[in-house]
DNA sequence: GCCAACGTTGGC
DNA sequence: GCCAACGTTGGC
């Protein structure tokens, strides 16, 4: 089983729209980055996800979900009205991909970016990298489990 | 709202 | 292939 770490803005889509959803499901669409899209496409079925908070106050990671649907074609690049609409998709290349994920838990306290910060055992993760933009990133088994537990210690 | 860092586009 | 211009991301 790999571990992820994707993002999304809570004003867009966040951990509790995710939980109002039918069975608690979603489809990861948007992703308009080619890197993304490639870990997207590395997903497998089981795979967990850390559920990211970005442009949110303060920015935290806030939950975990399960890969539940590997990779397929984002239809919402060929929807010319949405957001997500990209002209170069067409029904033989949609170019972009989705994965469906289901919440797994909502931290009853989220981990905010300036805490992983101070963590030695993160000093490596893609999402503390200076310039780091990634929304959909692989995370170590290590690493994981260490913000895991920081949600569940007790302020 | 600002702006640094980054990815993409397009002229050459 | 280079690189300047541009648009986007996302922390602050």
């Amino acid at each position: 089983m790999q571990h992820w770490l994707i993002k999304s803005e809570p004003e867009t889509f966040s951990i509790h729209d995710l939980a109002r959803a039918a069975r608690k499901t979603t489809a990861w669409d948007g992703v308009r980055n080619y890197q993304a899209r490639n870990y997207l496409r590395a997903m497998a079925v089981g795979d967990r996800c850390l559920f990211y908070h970005s442009n949110a106050a303060p920015p935290a990671v806030v939950g975990v979900v399960d890969v539940v649907g590997g990779a397929r074609p984002d239809l919402t690049a060929l929807d010319p009205r949405g957001p997500y609409h990209d002209p170069r998709a067409t029904d033989a290349d949609p170019i972009w991909s989705v994965v469906d994920v289901r919440l797994v838990e909502i931290f009853a306290r989220a981990v905010p970016l300036d805490e992983l910060r101070g963590v030695k055992a993160l000093a490596k993760m893609e999402l503390l990298r200076t310039g780091s933009r990634l929304s959909v990133q692989p995370v170590t088994a290590a690493e994981f489990r260490t913000i895991e537990a920081r949600a569940r210690r007790t302020p």
